[in-house]
Formats: structure tokens, C-alpha cells, sequence
DNA sequence: GTCTATAGGTAGATAGAC
DNA sequence: GTCTATCTACCTATAGAC
């Protein structure tokens, strides 16, 4: 614990506001350090390059969904496979809220997450696996994007942003177990 | 017809496919012209700035989706109301495929379409509406925007660009009525 | 209808003072 | 750890020739 303050998770938090904002690549360093209250050369300090710093912003985001993915794959059964993964999902979504739609929609954000292979790892590829089953016909993954972007994409929309985050878990877990084709029971 | 070829049309083309790649605020004008094969000036010919390209790349999409929704609202029973909403939603998403996935992801797009309300007209707000119906509890609001953002989502998704278009429609309309609730009999 | 040329500004990135 | 100053490259946009 340092008596300054944390500026470059402060840097990260302000990055990822301004993501949400203008995207990415509408996001320059000028904006990020003005925004922080220093210069460019601060922002320097911390990340050598801009894309170094959209790095940072979604590891963590990164690691959590790998971590449920990890958790769900090591279901045996394919029900127990599919619910493991959209009740982890709902948690990394609730989580980071703003970055996973983020991590959806912007062109920019899925530039940097599919250049670094090596911590990407296809993370959403065996996402959309589980989701899919051992029958992977077009219905089937059809309804597994349909669940993991419709979740993802509700949980960040400012639309939601009122619920709760125990309220807006329950429902996004509902509405996506729905579109799979396993209904939750009440 | 004119025996030139459409460089209006072919450089809003060019713009929307730099757009799914890089973003909108990620897309200058030099990038828009160099994939045209002309200069800067030619583009600046057809658009007197770059917000009215991406107004117009939007347009015809929006003008589908602002049609679909009024043809929804007009229905006289809830059931009807989700049913027809779902069903034309469908159909702009496979009419414009990558579009619908920007127009919800991308943040520089959706500041151009917040910007010019008079053609936007609050028409997400006003199908949300319509799949929410007359009970908007958190439950029914979350299971309308799974459903919209889960279809639109997978509707641009490059991973189900090889399904045709009936196949994709179709599933499309099975994974999304199954969010709201209403699945669909075979 | 497309071009060259250029203005005026901002981008990412670096060097070196304090 | 943050600053000033600066480089080169690129940006949007305009003026005017052909």
C-alpha cells in the first residue's frame, strides 16, 4: 500500500470510460491524460504504446471469462456443462459490466483482443463450444450466440444500468438459458 | 441509369466494411478513399463532411427497422405485437448484416445515430417497447434486450456468415422468441 | 467528377529537464 | 513520476485547376 494515489489504475478505469465513449481507436492518449489530469509523456510512464494500455484495460475481463469457461468444460454432462457456463457468464458480465460490451461491439477493442493470441487463447470460441453441445447443427449455435451476445450485450447497455446486480444476474441467466433451450425452473 | 458506375453507392459500401473493421471514429476519410482509388477530394465531392457518410451508411437500415417496429405497434394483442416485432427484426438483421452488429456495438456509430434524432426517432426505444409489452418488470426488460442484442449481435457475427440467409433467419427467430418467452411451434 | 496543393490541427511517440 | 518541447505522420477540410 502506497501513499500515492494509484494513478495507472486510475489511467485503466479512465481508458475504459472513454472506450465506452468514442471506441477504441476514437480514443487518442491526449483524451486519456487529459482526462487524468496529465500530460501524454505521464501516460508514457506507464504503457509504452496505446495498444499496450487497451491490453490492460480488458485482462482482467479476459481472465474471468476464461476462468468460467475453464469451469464449465469440466462438467461431464452437457446440461451441466451449458449451465456452469452461462451462470459464470452472467458473473463475468456483472463483473464488467461496461468492458464486455465493449469487448461485443467495438471493432477496435476485438483488433487488440484477437492481436495477442497468446493470452486470448480462443476463450470466445470455447465459450460458444460448450454452449453449442456435441450436436453442433446451425440451430444450435445460432442459439448459443444468441444467448452469450444477447447477455453480454444487455448486461453493459446503460439501459440496465438501474437493476441491481443480483436482479440483473437472475434475469440475464433467465433470458439466456431460455434462448438455449433449457429453461430455468422458479 | 447511368452508363458511370455508382461511386456513391460503392464509397458508402467501402465505408460500411472499413466501419466493421476499424470503427467509425478508427475510419478517416484518407482510409475511405485509398480503398475507393481516389483522392480525399473526390470523397469530399459526394459528403460535405464525415458524420454524413456514416448518417448515410445508417440510413437504410434505420428506415427498415423504423418500418418493422411501426408494423409491430399496429398489431392489437401483446402475443401479435412480439411476434410481428420479431419477425421484422429478423429480417433487417439479415437484410443488413453488418450494420445491425455496429449499430449496436459500435460507440462511434451509435453517436452518430444519437446525434441526428429526427431521422432516429427513439426507434430502439420504441421496439424495446413493444417486446417489454404491458408489464415492464426488470425480468421482461432484460428478456427484450437479450433477445434484440443476442439476434442483432449474432446477425453480424462474422462466425454465421456462412449460414444462408432462410437458415439464419429462421434460427434467429427460434433462439430470440425463446428469450422473450414465446417459443415458437415447429 | 476528379484532381493537386495546402492549410491548420491533432495523432503517436521520444528526449531530456526537474 | 511528471513535466516541456519536439519530431514525424496523419487527420479533416477547403480552394481552385482541369
Amino acid at each position: 500500500m502506497t501513499e500515492a494515489v494509484d494513478t495507472r489504475g486510475r489511467l485503466l478505469d479512465t481508458a475504459l470510460g472513454l472506450y465506452a465513449e468514442h471506441g477504441v481507436e476514437g480514443t487518442s492518449l491526449q483524451k486519456i491524460a487529459d482526462a487524468l489530469g496529465v500530460t501524454k509523456a505521464a501516460v508514457y510512464y506507464y504503457f509504452k504504446t496505446k495498444d499496450e494500455i487497451a491490453h490492460a484495460v480488458i485482462e482482467p475481463g479476459l481472465r474471468d471469462l476464461r476462468a468460467a469457461v475453464t469451469a464449465a468444460e469440466a462438467q461431464r454432462r452437457h446440461g451441466a456443462r451449458v449451465d456452469t457456463m452461462l451462470d459464470g457468464l452472467a458473473d463475468v458480465i456483472i463483473r464488467h459490466r461496461t468492458l464486455v460490451r465493449l469487448f461485443n461491439g467495438d471493432p477496435g477493442l476485438q483488433r487488440i483482443v484477437e492481436a495477442s493470441v497468446r493470452e486470448y487463447g480462443g476463450v470466445a470460441e470455447r465459450m460458444i463450444a460448450v454452449l453449442v453441445g456435441p450436436e453442433p447443427t446451425p440451430e444450435a449455435r445460432v442459439a448459443a450466440f444468441v444467448a452469450a451476445l444477447g447477455m453480454s450485450g444487455t448486461g453493459g447497455a446503460p439501459e440496465v444500468a438501474d437493476l441491481d446486480d443480483d436482479q440483473l444476474r437472475t434475469a440475464l441467466l433467465d433470458a439466456g438459458s431460455r434462448a438455449v433451450g433449457r429453461p430455468r425452473r422458479r
